[in-house]
DNA sequence: TGTTTGTTTTGACTTAGATCAAACGACTCT
DNA sequence: AGAGTCGTTTGATCTAAGTCAAAACAAACA
């Protein structure tokens, strides 16, 4: 497959005339303020005071690019990648509104990977610098972002298991099972949804080519347990799909 | 594949009474205080204090177990996987001495996978409370976990890089590579060493299967790029092994 | 020292998923 | 509205790696 060329467009829209605040976003549950008390919250809004939008295609940041903020997705979708020197693709994750970017990046002081919108996006950027700093006055803030970064370490464990030992078809009932627990802890619909990517990431995130996704959603729709009509995904049978799932067993 | 049950063993022996001290561990340069000051270091000691001895085939913690510490093997071997309902394991990874387990524990308070000493092994206990009241008096101590913790995420991007895209002997070239040159930073050699697993392990972490490994093995082994006898190996043609490895081009 | 148990190697055969190919549907751009 | 591009589906065929089986070794045990 050929990666996309970068796009001849201005760099990302500062957008932080439109002051960010950490206090009245509705993202401060699932998002690095999640169990902060309402005063730690208020000191978080220091931290987060530079907000920008990302355009469908173009990356927040790149593999090889110095490492020096973190970021929060406001709004929006997307995937990060790794990619080798031939111009393959490898899919590490597909990330939405209140998860965390960039944090491959402190490592090497720089980022390890592409993260690349898959639809128009606003994200809140946290200088690494100032959060170091602000997790001494705020022990529940080193403690939380502990917390991410286990949790994307616990994350990609379940990936390696997914890749290493499961089935198309398993792989392909774990993602749309993933996909949909995070959609309706945001408030959206468990069991309906848009697909963002092609079926190329989805494949390239789960090790199998785009025909083989293809055809686990064909096969899918024939057992009746999911209807996809392109993009659009419903699930019709949420116990069949885990029962996919589980059945790693043999 | 069947999981080894528990053995009847006394619990892991502390031998804290050999007084632990990082300052004076020749690890120091690529363990947790790496990058720090002989000052900071120092003050590093207050939060190792125990250290324990965990036997062959015995589990340094447990999927499920209550998370309260991070540890840093001082000497020894282990793999860490996660084991699905069934029984099947995943190998998420190999470790020696001077890295650190246990990270995956944060994210929910329990530890996420087991952690079981290939060899008889030697560990430093750190009490991941003290941790983070220590890092706030020292930045850099803060700053280098978060290193340690990052480079699992870039590690563990690798790993999915090598199941999602590579072939059978490209993932054993990338595997010996990798070992190799661990190896070398502690001192050993970087083409001559015992291996600590099993072919069967080596397969569970590579997503294949063990006859996959043993013939992969083989082959190198009639090509002149390496030779194994059981678990010895010497590396007889790195830049060969490199090609195979890099040969993840086509 | 002989027996048992676990690990590795190798061969023969099977298969899940890859590859190749073609057609179709949906968007974008002018 | 038409041309071109991109993404998706489906079929036919191929192959890398899995499975099954057996033998050779090595380590552990009694």
């Amino acid at each position: 497959m050929k990666i996309e060329t970068p796009r001849l467009r201005p760099a990302p829209v500062d957008v932080s005339a439109l002051k960010t605040a950490c206090s009245d976003c509705n993202l401060r549950e699932i998002c690095l303020p999640a169990g902060m008390s309402h005063d730690e919250i208020g000191r978080l809004d220091e931290l987060v005071y530079t907000r920008i939008k990302v355009r469908r295609g173009d990356a927040l940041y790149r593999a090889g690019t110095t490492f020096n903020a973190i970021y929060a997705i406001r709004s929006g979708f997307f995937k990060s990648r790794v990619v080798t020197q031939d111009g393959r693709e490898q899919v590490t994750g597909f990330s939405m509104a209140g998860e965390i970017l960039g944090m491959d990046g402190i490592a090497h002081g720089e980022h390890n990977c592409d993260a690349v919108a898959l639809e128009d996006s606003e994200i809140c950027t946290i200088p690494y610098a100032n959060l170091e700093s602000l997790s001494h006055d705020l022990p529940s803030l080193q403690h939380h972002f502990h917390k991410v970064m286990s949790r994307e370490i616990v994350r990609e464990n379940g990936v390696m298991m997914l890749l290493g030992v499961m089935r198309a078809e398993e792989r392909l009932a774990a993602f749309l099972l993933n996909l949909s627990q995070r959609l309706n802890v945001r408030g959206y619909s468990a069991v309906e949804f848009n697909l963002r990517m092609t079926r190329e990431e989805i494949g390239s995130y789960l090790g199998m080519k785009l025909e083989t996704v293809s055809r686990a959603f064909s096969k899918f729709q024939t057992d009746q347990i999911i209807e996809v009509d392109q993009k659009h995904i419903r699930i019709v049978d949420v116990a069949g799909l885990r029962k996919i799932y589980a059945h790693h067993s043999q």
